[in-house]
DNA sequence: ATGAAAATGGACTCTCAAGTCCAGAACTGC
DNA sequence: GCAGTTCTGGACTTGAGAGTCCATTTTCAT
């Protein structure tokens, strides 16, 4: 099966559209009907370009939306070089999920649609590359004598992920930023005093 | 409808059966035949027990597993006024997550049966006390000079309390504690260094 | 003991949603 | 323009699982 330009146009709009659904929805549920109602297209068209059917169709979404997380937080992600940048970034990250209010995409996905086999190994990829990039401006901070040399940089990377993602979590559950944001404040400081 | 000893038993039977079965899996689905095969029940006694349906058997469920949660952190829990005690306490939080593997039962009740209605309620009240229980030791340690005056302690409390949740949640799709204790590390070594 | 209330078993219905199938339309390359 | 391929539409099948219903059994209270 090889996609014409027509063909790779439908196959996106499938794509985005149930990927606009789920970012719009608390439960992470949608269903077949639903994408074709929200997409102009038939239960064919679906099975055409997902032979797989809609575990096929949902990974599609998750790798999407993976790419968005990291792609949100760049410029700062990438040059984590300064104070300033950290700052902005931290910005940045509250910024984004605050404005997805109760739901999250990627978190509401690796819950709720954990069930997708493969998804898994999208959300350790995300979640490494996301470290790394973490962890590479901690030791640029190292390296300009901003932050104690004998701190991991690894680890608090480690630490600030997980305090993301918890933040996020708990986001969906309370509705209030203030966990994510008690996170990257709390590390932060901890950057900064050492 | 009052409920006799034999239906007191027979009710918890099918909670603690659904629970067990819920701790078990990896994506959180359970269907009332499973349920009825584990406890050894009938669809009669399940809606006799629970007219609601299979929401209020999993509300169920999501209390029971709140209590559990800050049970298993006890005693350490409540009474984190010494070093010892926290490093007591953040053991025990790696072990008991550390045992459930990559499954956790509230996690992924409220992520995956997260459509259970009331069920962020309790959520909301578990992370609250959670929190609630970590300001008061990190009271109880600023009171005795351990821990600087000037940290906030309901901001590190829930710095910490979204750690574990990430943690958790990473452990849950990259099956490594590698994450939760890092969390928990670099935050109690912010605790220390202050 | 006996009538009422609670407990139990299981067959049945109903709905929802995934996935199948195939016929016809549109496009492609030559 | 024509043969092959891709694209599209939608009716149909299938399965799973929640919830209903009622007959039967057990337990409780007096």
């Amino acid at each position: 099966m090889s996609l014409t330009a027509k063909g790779l146009a439908t196959r996106a709009r499938i794509v985005e559209g149930a990927a606009d659904y789920l970012r719009g929805t608390d439960d992470g549920e949608i269903t077949l009907d639903d994408v074709r109602a929200l997409t102009g297209t038939s239960k064919g068209q679906l099975f055409h370009y997902f032979p797989d059917g809609k575990d096929e169709l949902l990974l599609a979404v998750v790798r999407l939306e993976a790419d968005r997380v990291l792609d949100d937080q760049q410029p700062y992600l990438g040059d984590l070089t300064t104070w300033a940048s950290w700052e902005r970034w931290r910005d940045a990250v509250v910024a984004r999920y605050r404005a997805q209010g109760t739901r999250c995409p990627l978190n509401a996905l690796m819950g709720q649609v954990g069930g997708v086999p493969g998804a898994a190994d999208v959300a350790r990829t995300l979640v490494g590359r996301w470290q790394g990039h973490l962890a590479d401006g901690i030791r640029a901070m190292q390296a300009t004598g901003d932050v104690r040399a004998d701190l991991s940089p690894e680890r608090t990377a480690a630490a600030l992920v997980a305090g993301i993602q918890g933040g996020v979590l708990l986001l969906r559950t309370t509705g209030e930023t203030a966990h994510l944001e008690a996170a990257l404040d709390v590390l932060l400081d901890h950057l900064r005093a050492s």
